[in-house]
DNA sequence: ACGCCCGGGACGTCCCGTTGTT
DNA sequence: AACAACGGGACGTCCCGGGCGT
């Protein structure tokens, strides 16, 4: 029981990191068992579905990791947006950390994949719907006007910023979404 | 002359529309050749690159087009920040037209192939940067403080919404953003 | 176990005789894999090195196998020119049972993938090597002067034979190199 | 005219030592136009037989000249071993400069297609006859019994010779062969 | 005589998924 | 649980040949 978790652990993280980094199709199964030295045969004893499942359990992986990391972060700190702003430090950090490579643990595979694959596209759904309720959970909180609204309107920016900055290999989409999520959260104030 | 351009723009025509559906790895030439019954002995021929040629010229064609309506819109709305809704508005209707597999033209493929690709690469930036660079121009022109900072805001936030819609085949993301743009733009002078 | 050394071997048996017979670039994997009736799946599972690597291990397996051969003829008869004129002869019972399609199993490789591959080049060279310090040896144990330099214009003559009945269709070069053997191996005495 | 013959004069020297270099297969069309920058669209007006008829023709160009420096060499020089020899130094020089590319004209594609094509085996045997009884001519001037035979011989270790030269990259097999032709072509004597 | 373009096939590579054996 | 081996399909590349217009 062990191992066996112990292996279709270590087959879904691997799986998973690249998927991140490159995507559906440009990752092959093998490049999934060749790096982390992970036993060939057995993948489909674990994953009978083949790489769809390995897909669709990766993203969920992530989605729940992520969403994890955002419920700490947002339970831990009073103002919300310094939260967010947390979080998306964080992000830029595991960016540069991983040379650019690895932006939103979901966007990649929801882009080249769902439009092929239901399930994955479900899968991809809901990682954001978790961390959108997550965010607009405490914007209510917060009693911010809308937080469903301005929730979305938050995960779009910093996923817009995450690929904007992988692409150029440069963090600063990341800061200018930072710098300006207070006045975008708090805009509806003044709107309103 | 005439044969030249219209085949080969044809097939880039073609290559843009699939990578921007599918992205680079999911789409295969035997595809981008049988839809639309294009020769495949021609392909060789006009793309002497191959298949990363081919991604690069339809990003550089798609980032083009796309800068060209950003230009227009902007040029013709005196409001800087109705444009973008307009745009937005836009994006939206190919978007649910393609039956969500048109999202933006560029965030596919530089997601799942500039990684491995350094000119793919290249030139998804070029594309992010014309964009990028018109929305500011114009946000200077209406006087906002910022309009670099202010412009990469409002694009990662467009880039976000698109991913968000396009995998939940909703356009409830960009009608979001849309919605709290001008917020977001005049939040500068709310909070300096 | 079994299966695999014999699915492995029959390949590269295969192999072998159709790069003896038509080269390395004439020769295609179908045609490898067809003749045999050979799982194409299992090519690359045993030669992940490609059709390169079939080639390095298809020279060697002839080059060893001739090697033995030589070794066994030489040893077998006291005269090493009586044991070459045999080898000649061998080699041309071999050309001519083959329609004279098959030669000196190394040089059609030698000559038309070694400008292109240093590791098939290696392995060419190899061969040759072990032929001629085969022969070496036993010029050696038979008391000729500079073994070593006779042992090559032997295994010269002999593959410039080879070369030529092959394209003539016709054995008289392996013949006359075979008649002139003995005079040229002791031509040394005559002139030192 | 002279447009015309200069053209087909350059395809066929460039075609012709690509095959030398290479070998039939090997060497693609598009490679013989690139190297050398000819026309394109007129190759098939010269060479309406295609790859076959330019192999042929480069064969038979290249047989002819080395017919006619052997003729030189040993018109010019009154043993005929000598002027062998100078042939032979001729070869290893024209090797070793061409980085050990360019070893036996004929060789190559005689081993490479002439199992595939009739008529381009028929333009290496043409060249081999031309050489062996231009030798042969002037080893029965020289008063040399069995000129036939020798011619033969020689011509086969020289050839061996540099197939071995060639794939070894080392002109140490040329001059061994050098070195005892005069005791290979008067071993008659001795042993009749 | 030549440039442009087409046609379609074959190449080597590599993939995903499934056996049968242990 | 794991592994060796199979199966066959699809990929991107590149080729040889020929038709078009001049």
């Amino acid at each position: 029981m062990d191992r066996r978790r112990d292996t279709r652990g270590r087959v879904l993280r691997t799986a998973a990191a690249l998927f991140r980094a490159q995507g559906y199709h440009a990752t092959g199964l093998n490049q999934v068992l060749s790096e982390g030295s992970l036993p060939k045969g057995s993948l489909y004893f674990h994953f009978p579905g083949g790489k769809e499942q390995l897909a669709v359990e990766s993203v969920r992986l992530m989605g729940d990791e992520l969403c994890g990391a955002l419920e700490a972060v947002l339970e831990g700190t009073p103002d919300p947006v310094e939260a967010l702003e947390q979080i998306v430090a964080l992000l830029g950090e595991h960016l540069a950390a991983s040379d650019f490579r690895e932006g939103c643990p979901v966007s990649t595979v929801a882009l080249d994949a769902s439009a092929g694959s239901e399930p994955i596209r479900t899968a991809c759904v809901g990682a954001y719907d978790s961390w959108e309720s997550v965010i607009a959970r405490h914007l209510r909180a917060a009693g911010l006007p809308d937080p469903e609204g301005l929730a979305t309107v938050a995960l779009a920016a910093i996923e817009g910023a995450l690929v904007l900055a992988r692409t150029r290999r440069d963090l600063t989409p990341l800061h200018a979404v930072a710098t300006r999520l207070r006045g975008l959260l708090h805009t509806e104030r003044s709107t309103a």
